[in-house]
DNA sequence: ATTTTATTTGAAAAGGGTTATTATTTGAGA
DNA sequence: TCTCAAATAATAACCCTTTTCAAATAAAAT
């Protein structure tokens, strides 16, 4: 909250209730990829009064911050997970093509494809976003 | 194109003159990221007469049967692209936060990751996507 | 503590990509 | 050729997201 608060100053911008209550959602809800409906409707348990176009600028905001980033799992919306600084790199998500599962993966092994990429294409790699889809072991 | 047909067979649907021209046009523009307009207007040359309902359809219709594949670049539309069979898997995608460009990366080595998530998940991988975030030597 | 000012918000409208509807047409097997 | 399920064109409907704008407000200046 207080990386909010620092990184919202550095920018000349505020640090609201809206936005304190949107994050505190995000961040209370680790593991789960809400939308932005339903965070709009977690936050409005703690923020009645605030509206859904706030939650919809809220949440671009945090994303362009790096608080937070955008899961996009095709189904017409975006998704949102709190950023877990403990981790240098985004994990990565299993989606099952059977019951619909996203599955977390904590396992990086990106670090050989990274630098032949950074070697081949003279590419500086800040980030990367990395789904695998298949077949989850309950469905199996 | 015969694998169109093929494929189109088993699921009792048929081979008409839009979905041969729709995929004609990801074939002859491999290396581009097109989106549903841009496509539209393309095949519009061939198929004057085709609705652009019939292309969204068509477009959906091909990456469910796993010919092209549907690109997110979060510009606020979809983007296709043809599925060169030549690889097993789908190539990576390098996309500049600086001057938005998109480069095909053919490198794959993901092997040693895949592996290790199919062992430690017991989640069988089927495919992926793999975009990275960063600058490009024209950039930097 | 007030004042000031640029930022933010809520509500509602507008936007824009995508999908659904429906009558008509058509591909492909019988 | 005949038959019929599948496909199409045109347009309306959908729905997620963004914009608009007047009112409210955080935070710095006084």
């Amino acid at each position: 909250m207080e990386e909010l608060k620092e990184k919202l100053k550095v920018k000349g911008l505020k640090l609201t209730p809206q936005r304190r209550a949107t994050l505190e959602v995000l961040f209370n809800n680790q593991g789960q990829h809400l939308n932005t409906e339903e965070i709009y409707a977690i936050v409005k348990e703690k923020c009645p009064e605030i509206g859904l176009a706030t939650v919809y600028r809220t949440l671009q905001l945090l994303d362009e911050m790096g608080l937070i980033s955008k899961l996009n799992l095709d189904d017409g919306c975006s998704r949102y997970e709190f950023n877990n600084h403990d981790e240098d790199h985004q994990h990565h998500h299993l989606i099952c093509q059977s019951c619909g599962a996203v599955i977390e993966v904590e396992l990086d092994l990106l670090d050989q494809l990274e630098e032949a990429i950074e070697k081949e294409y003279r590419f500086r790699i800040k980030d990367h976003k990395v789904k695998f889809f298949g077949i989850c072991s309950n469905c199996d």
